[in-house]
Parts: structure tokens; C-alpha cells; sequence
DNA sequence: TCCGCTATTTGTCCTAGACAAATATGCATG
DNA sequence: CATGCATATTTGTCTAGGACAAATAGCGGA
């Protein structure tokens, strides 16, 4: 009845596009249907599901509130429109942004990947590289981060800002690498597991241990638990420092991180860190909350380390 | 009858970790242990299967195989020792490894990472960046992911060596970029698709536009098709450049592609490129084979548009 | 205000059948 | 002998609704 016609509004998704683009799994696309009455998409002549790319739209929104910590009962009948309202409710600065992240958003929104490479790049250089990654570098990418939220830029901007972050915190650090650290201690493998693909937490721990002078090696993103421990292995690590955005569930990185304790060399021990809310501490596990927490920590492990290359 | 017992030989997995850790999806793990009987996971108390890391391991090999171009119901039935010999064939080098790349496995296998880089990066200054990108690079690629088949090397090597690739091939672009070329022309977006999370390919193809003198913009990894379209408007881009590695099934491509070329600007060109087996021109995308074809069609686009910043 | 218990919500897993898409095979033709 | 095309097989993804664990909210008491 108030159905609208919705056909010819686009192409038509299958449910695996949907599920790409989404990332809401195919299971939870299906019980929603069923649970929710939304989406309701169309169907083939072989009674399989087609996405309009208006309702694709409207998960890609539910995704994001989602993630901010509605509840999907709540939100899943609302309008576009109300959804839209929800999203700038999230995204409103506590206490407004700083000139820097507007010097920022206004490149990004002019779609000016050199200067605002130039800009950050002048950043480094004036606040020097550990204020840029402990203080610097975060409030910009939370602050990048928001503006997504309030619909400000698109996901192409924050790809946008993304890249020329890396690019200016990768040369930053081969500047410091200058200075070979290869028999240096601590010895620091770096990684994700596989439910991680954020490379940019990652990176700003990799420059916090690179200017404490320690060893590093970086995995990258997306290592299975068994690889970082073979890795550890390998390298001989001292410590085996893994990253955490907010999209990886708790439950998850806690688990994870129980099976890494279990199969890595015992000498190494784990920190992790990163923006993932859920993130504890367990027996062999230290979680650090900030990134300049993890000066001190590598002062104390070698400390306590100072004898010898290996522990007590 | 035969099924020896196999239980407490590591950790059990659930199906969605075996999923991540495999790469098979949670509909082909129970379908190809219908069809089958491999794997055969063992349940919980509520019947959930619960994955043994033998299997697991089996399945990844299974997975390698195939993606070699084995069929999975030929394979499912071998043991190990019969996988392990298909891999070995797999990686058979055609001519043998270049003195480079014999330099390069030595090094992962020592894991040190420090000196590989330098030695990456000693190959770019001695051979010069636009042949480190086109030839040796690639090559070295190769050697490592034939190594890897050959179960000589373990994925976070792999990884290991990627992580240098990339921080090399950074650092040689940002040096090149010191000549500003904010207004040069053609404007080039670079990306790849939500299925494609490989950076590499696509830095190596921004390197070769880079040293062309194009004004790039990398979105950088995943980007989906619908944001390439409206970074392509934002940024006023002359060519879309996207990488497909040989993991992206080439339907899947070629139809990314099709709803590419109908949403994005009909000024931009589309160029694709890479490793991906079955990736063919459509009306209005053209293929690159090599790297190297990169340089003369970038002349030609300049020929063709010399009159003005658009084209006729 | 904080903690612990219970109720509700929500995502993931289950089965097994169906069929599209991808690939291989057989056969005819140049 | 190679090449193209039609048919057969293999393989992955989709479907349904029920079940239940895990996550979260709400309530009551200290």
C-alpha cells in the first residue's frame, strides 16, 4: 500500500554487493528482512534478493549509527531523513576543532591532495614528530573522522586524507630510520590480525617505538594469529605490539589476543592498544590507552631488561 | 573407522574464524564437507563445528591450490604430503631466480628486515626507479610469492617483504613528487576495489604515473565503486586507474568495471591493470598488460587532449 | 552512584535443497 | 591438427526459518 514503486532507481545490488558495500553480513541482511520488515528488496525471477541502491544507502547510514552505538531495533524504521538528523547529532564536536583539522577539512573538501600532504608534512616538521603522532595526528583523524559522521565529506575524502597521512608519516619515519636500530633493543614486531585492515593506528606505533629507538618490523595489516607468533619466532621479538581500530569487536581482540598469548614465545610479551572500546587487560596481555604511554613503557622494559638481551 | 582421533592437537576453530584465516566462505566450508567429507570439524555441545588446526591448515593449502588453478574436487581427497608436492610444481621458477631476488629470499629468511630494505632500496638508485617499478620490482614480487607456493617461505614473510616494498617505493615517489606537479596534466585517480586489498600493484602503478609527471591522487585500497565515481567528479580526474590483483575473480572485475564506466564522469578514462587473469577491454576501459605500457599511453593521452585541459 | 541480576535484543549458526556461473569435455568443422 | 561451439559436470552462492549464544539494557539493592 504505501509502498512506493522503488524500481529504476539505480542499479539493482545482489546480496553479496550489498554485503560488501555495506558490511553487514549476508546472515544479518536476511534476518533483518525478517525481523525488521527492512530492507525489502526486490527479487529475480529465481526469488533471489535485489538491492535498490536508495535502501543500500540507508544500511550503509543504519552501519554507521550502528557503530556509534545505536541499537538497530530502534533505528531501522526511522526515515532518511531522521537517520541524516542522527548522524550530525553524532558527529558534533565536543569542543570545537582546532584551526589545524579546519585548515584540513577545508583541503580535503576542495579535494587538494598536495597541499594538504604539504600542510601535514609542515606539521611534522614545526610540532616535531612525536607531538604529531601522540597529539597531532589523532585529533586530525578524529576530527576527519566526525566530519564523515556529520556527512560533511565523503568516504573518498577520508581514503583521501587517509593516504597522504601514511605517505607523510612512512617518510617521517625513514628520516628517523636514518640511525641504523638494527641491534637495538627492545626488538618490536608490529601487526594486526586479520579482522584489522586499519594501517594507520599501526603506523603511529610504529613511530612512537621507531623514535624510542627500538627494533621494529611491521607484519602489516591482516596477519593470522599463528603468522605473528611464527613471525615473533623468527624475529626473535621482545615485544609483539598489535593495533585495534573501533570496528573490531571486543569479544574478538580479546580472544585473539588469549590465543596469541598462548602460542607465542613466552620471552615476548604482548601490548596492545588502539581505539577498540572493549580492550583489557588479561594475564601476559599489557593494554596501553595512549600512544605516548609507550615511551615510558619501553623505558621500563629496558629497566628491567638491562642485564641481558633476554629476560630474567 | 579410520578417523584417528584428532583432538587436542592445537586450538579449535569456529567456522567464521576458519573463514578469516582461509579465505573460504562459510557457505563453501559446509558445502564442500557435504559434498565431500572434507573438512570434517568436530561440534560443540550445540552442534557447532569446531575446526582442528590441522584441518585448517589443510584447508589453506587447498585454498592456494586452487586459486593456482587446481579444481577442488580433485584435491580435497590428497594428504599433505601430496598438496605440499602440487605446491612445489606450482612454484617451479620457468629460468631460475635472478641474483637479486636470490639476495632478496636470503634476507627473509634471516628475517632481517633492515638489510632488505636497504637493499630494495640500493636497487632503485642503482637501476633507477623507472625500471625498479616496471621490471625488477615485479619480478622480485614474483620470486617471493613462487618461494611462498613452494612452502619456503611463511606468510609473514611475505608480508615482511611487502611492508619494505612499500616503504621503498614511498619513499622514491615522495622524493620524485619534490617537483610539485599539482597543476600537470593528466590528472590521474588511482584505487581499487572493495574486494581488493592489495596496495602494492597499485603503488607501483602510481610510481610509473608519478614519474610520468601526472598530477595522482591515490585513494588507496577498497574504495567502493560508487565513491571512486564521486572522487573522480571531486578531483576533475582525466584517467581512473585501478589495480586487480590475480585474487579478484575476473567476473567480479569486469562487472565493477561495467557499473564503473556507467556512474563515473564520461570524461574520465578508464585504465585497468594488473594481475588478475581475465581481465578484458570493455567499451570504455582499457587494459594494461605491463607496467610499462603505462608511459606511452600516457603520451598518447597527452597527443590526443594537447589542445586544451578538456577533452573534445 | 555503583554493582550484579534478569530480560531483551541482536548476530551467527544450523540444515538441506536448488540453481547459476564457471569450467571441462566431446564433437564437428575449417 | 587447431578452433569453435554445444553439452555435461563441477562448484559456489542463494534460499528458508528455527535455534541459541553473546551483547546490551533495564531494574533493584547496597
Amino acid at each position: 500500500m504505501t509502498t512506493r514503486v522503488e524500481a529504476a532507481d539505480g542499479p539493482l545490488m545482489s546480496i553479496a554487493a550489498v554485503q560488501r558495500d555495506s558490511g553487514l553480513s549476508k546472515d544479518t541482511l536476511r534476518v533483518w528482512e525478517r525481523r525488521y520488515g527492512f530492507p525489502a528488496p526486490l527479487r529475480d525471477e529465481h526469488d533471489e534478493r535485489l538491492y535498490p541502491s536508495s535502501q543500500v544507502a540507508k544500511l550503509i547510514l543504519l552501519r554507521r549509527l550502528i557503530d556509534a552505538g545505536h541499537r538497530p531495533g530502534k533505528i531501522v524504521d526511522l526515515s532518511a531523513e531522521e537517520l541524516a538528523g542522527l548522524m550530525r547529532d553524532l558527529g558534533r564536536e565536543p569542543q570545537g576543532v582546532s584551526p589545524e583539522a579546519r585548515e584540513v577539512l577545508k583541503r580535503l573538501e576542495a579535494y587538494d591532495a598536495e597541499r594538504l600532504r604539504g600542510f601535514l608534512a609542515g606539521l611534522v616538521v614545526r610540532s616535531g614528530l612525536r607531538a604529531f603522532a601522540t597529539e597531532i595526528g589523532p585529533a586530525l583523524a578524529e576530527a576527519v573522522g566526525a566530519a564523515w559522521s556529520r556527512g560533511e565529506l565523503e568516504i573518498h575524502q577520508e581514503h583521501l586524507f587517509t593516504e597522504q597521512f601514511i605517505a607523510v608519516l612512512r617518510s617521517a619515519i625513514s628520516a628517523v630510520l636514518g640511525a641504523a636500530t638494527s641491534r637495538a633493543h627492545p626488538r618490536v614486531l608490529l601487526g594486526t590480525f586479520p579482522q584489522e585492515p586499519h594501517a594507520l593506528g599501526l603506523l603511529m606505533a610504529e613511530t612512537m617505538f621507531v623514535l624510542e629507538g627500538c627494533a621494529c618490523v611491521s607484519l602489516g595489516v591482516q596477519t593470522p594469529v599463528s603468522e605473528i607468533a611464527a613471525a615473533a619466532r623468527a624475529h626473535g621479538a621482545d615485544i609483539l605490539a598489535l593495533s585495534f581500530s573501533a570496528i573490531v569487536p571486543a569479544s574478538q581482540a580479546q580472544s585473539g589476543l588469549a590465543e596469541l598469548r598462548a602460542i607465542a614465545p613466552k620471552r615476548a610479551e604482548i601490548w596492545a592498544g588502539g581505539a577498540c572500546a572493549g580492550l583489557r587487560p588479561q594475564p601476559g596481555v599489557l593494554v596501553f590507552r595512549s600512544l605516548s604511554d609507550i615511551g615510558p613503557a619501553v623505558a621500563a622494559w629496558r629497566s628491567r631488561n638491562s642485564g641481558a638481551g633476554a629476560p630474567a
